[in-house]
DNA sequence: ACCTGAACACCGTTCAAGT
DNA sequence: ACCTGAACACCGTTCAAGT
């Protein structure tokens, strides 16, 4: 049902380790070029054009036509460049990433905050983020670096690496999360493209009409109860930081046993 | 570029909320049909059908065609139960669950565990979830009743609704988080279909060649010192626990603290 | 070596025509 | 009223041909 198309990988370059070309690509090691025209494009080129598109337009607007075009290009030259649209969108999701923000001295908490929320309002502005990142762990330089830093930011906390990377990639899951729920209840999204509910009260009376509250009756409490008619909205930062601030009590939590546990250990030698 | 579809919404069915007619045939209340002949089909069928092709072969053997000819049926003719793709996709992701586990007088911190991690493995099950899930709040019978056993787990702990509901979502999101990762390193998908890592080992190895120490600094300090050789790989329950603890251990410091403000308040009384 | 244009095998969706 | 079949406007990707 539809001839497979996997293994687009390895192709080219020396290397023991096969990696996608994308990725090579996306670190800058583009193919030393020698015979023929210079190539008219590169991969930056083309993954910041796709970017434009889906910023604008949501990710249905981005077809290999459709970018090909942006940059002036037949739609056939793009494989020169990239072995599918699955690479395309892997570029994107690395190049949609701007630096992380600069510790400048802060503690671990206040640093994970800030960098927490950035991630997540880096989602609200390219919404299309959201259908296209989850499904494989980071490989471009962007992602990294920001991954790089949050493990930075856990220095000196007694963590190991095992720990600090789990914390930050919880802390990835919450910034997506929160984006999500923002997004869905119509936030951000210039072009509404999935935004099945209009407002937050919408969704809360929607819920209200369809619950039997026999079958469902902790859910029609919360409903009955108005929950979904706050003051200032349903989500706003004060949800971000409480649920943030579930996680990261839960890390100072084991901050304080790595620190104790250490402490003991000193005093028995 | 591509003329927008958006608006497919709204039809039939009279009552004051609109709602998307999908959603309406999700509850089971599928319009009422008086003269012609009786339908052959009905949402549940045809969701059921969708999802064993996304099992089988991912998220992308699943078309209208291919979805049609399993119900033996032409492809336009789904159209007469569903306003399109988008749609089907919406009650697959309700579909795809099924009830949530029991309470059974477990505390609150007990089921919630057992819970989510019962999610996840759902997300395992049916790993195109993953590709599906994230843009909409959920609205369908099977997901609002895990919706509600959450919350009901929650009774008495002192927690308000919309605390108990900031909970739920964000335990939900660190059950997509965490078989996100899983699927990603390789976990539990028999199509391998977007397994960019084949384990966890290569992900460590390939990373340690990417990377420029001094860009880098913590995550190469990280790859070095081999925290992606565990002994019984990288990514288990162990991990799942741990990070989940840090969310738990959150939401029990908060419910000690509402306990604490409750017996202020009434001792002053 | 890069880029084009034609071609292929698909898509989702519409609409008139049959029953 | 349901379902079909033809048709439309797209897709991503290949490949031979041009430079």
């Amino acid at each position: 049902m539809q001839n497979p198309r996997r293994e687009s990988r390895r192709d080219s370059m020396d290397q023991e380790r096969p990696l996608p070309s994308v990725v090579e690509r996306m670190w800058g090691r583009e193919p030393v070029t020698r015979r023929g025209p210079r190539p008219r494009l590169d991969l930056a080129t083309i993954t910041a054009a796709a970017i434009e598109i889906a910023d604008a337009e949501g990710l249905s607007g981005v077809s290999m036509a459709s970018v090909a075009s942006r940059v002036g290009v037949a739609a056939t030259a793009l494989y020169r460049y990239i072995g599918s649209k699955e690479d395309l969108l892997t570029a994107m999701a690395d190049g949609a990433a701007p630096p992380p923000p600069e510790p400048a001295g802060m503690s671990w908490r206040d640093y994970l905050t800030l960098w927490t929320r950035a991630h997540r309002d880096i989602v609200l502005e390219h919404a299309w983020l959201l259908s296209v990142d989850r499904l494989a762990p980071p490989l471009g330089p962007r992602r990294l670096l920001w991954l790089d830093r949050a493990l930075a930011a856990l220095d000196g906390t007694g963590l190991d690496h095992g720990e600090k990377i789990k914390v930050a990639s919880t802390l990835t899951g919450y910034a997506l999360t929160d984006a999500a729920l923002i997004h869905s209840i119509g936030g951000g999204d210039p072009t509404m493209e999935n935004a099945a509910i209009t407002g937050a009260a919408d969704y809360g009376e929607v819920l209200a009409g369809l619950l039997d509250p026999v079958a469902y009756p902790a859910l029609s409490a919360a409903m009955r109860s108005g929950v979904m008619h706050g003051a200032e909205g349903w989500v706003d930062d004060e949800d971000f930081v409480f649920g943030l601030n579930l996680l990261l009590d839960g890390v100072e939590a084991l901050i304080g046993q790595r620190a104790s546990e250490k402490q003991r250990a000193s005093e028995k030698s």
